[in-house]
DNA sequence: AACCAGGACGTGA
DNA sequence: TCACGTCATGGT
């Protein structure tokens, strides 16, 4: 059960992976920013991660990036203009990353949510975050690894996916199970948390997506 | 041309 | 609590 291995391995096959994406970095094209875990600092990335972890629900970064460049091209990645624009108005600009009338309003509530926490200068704790509509454990976890730094695992499909196949998980644990089983094996460390989360990611993306999964478990097995 | 993508919510057992 | 339906576009 070393779940550290399993990073260690990760980490030497892609490298740091420079999450959380932000249209404001240039030190990637897409907005990946590997070794700079100073990121974000402004009040601007903060919001747009929390717009990326609301968009990115069940759908591909790619069609989430179409969405946000919409945004950014009407001046609309700010909470404000979330919450001035009409929700039809807002839900055409976001229509590329799909289900964009719930998430049209997810993102007004959290716009709503951001601005009151960013007037305090406080960071919401996990429970506030899933207090607002449209942000479920994920998307809280997200949030409070990615914009505010806080040490919270996330767990993803993909997660579940690599780790049942395996052999650590059976595949019908709960959510918080499988958070538990990673922070309790893992040192408490936000940055680990985070490239962890976003290996996980690409790793899946290269060999999990279709069976067999195989060759994607013989790189986390084998000796690396 | 099915199938899936960095989920969450509402509902009825 | 749990299982299932719903939400929806774009890439492969």
């Amino acid at each position: 059960m070393d779940l550290l291995l399993i990073y260690n391995k990760l980490f030497s096959l892609y490298g740091p992976m420079g999450w959380w994406p932000l249209s404001s970095s240039n030190a990637t094209e897409n907005g990946y920013h590997p070794g700079d875990y100073s990121l974000p600092k402004t009040i601007e990335d903060r919001w747009e991660i929390y717009v990326g972890a609301i968009l990115t629900q069940n759908t591909a970064w790619k069609n989430v990036r179409i969405a946000i460049n919409n945004l950014i091209a009407a001046k609309a990645l700010s909470p404000e203009a979330t919450i001035q624009l009409f929700q039809n108005n807002l839900a055409e600009l976001i229509k590329p990353s799909g289900y964009y009338n719930q998430k049209a309003k997810k993102l007004q509530f959290a716009a709503d949510f951001f601005i009151k926490y960013e007037k305090r200068k406080e960071i919401p704790t996990r429970d506030a975050l899933l207090s607002i509509w449209g942000v479920g454990e994920e998307t809280a976890d997200a949030i409070r690894l990615y914009a505010y730094h806080q040490p919270e695992f996330v767990v993803d499909t993909y997660t579940k996916r690599i780790f049942t196949s395996l052999g650590y998980l059976k595949g019908d644990e709960k959510y918080s199970d499988i958070k538990k089983l990673f922070e309790d094996n893992l040192p408490k460390e936000t940055t680990l948390f985070k490239e962890f989360h976003a290996l996980i990611v690409k790793h899946a993306k290269e060999f999990y997506s279709k069976k067999p999964f195989g060759v994607g478990d013989q790189l986390l097995n084998g000796k690396g």
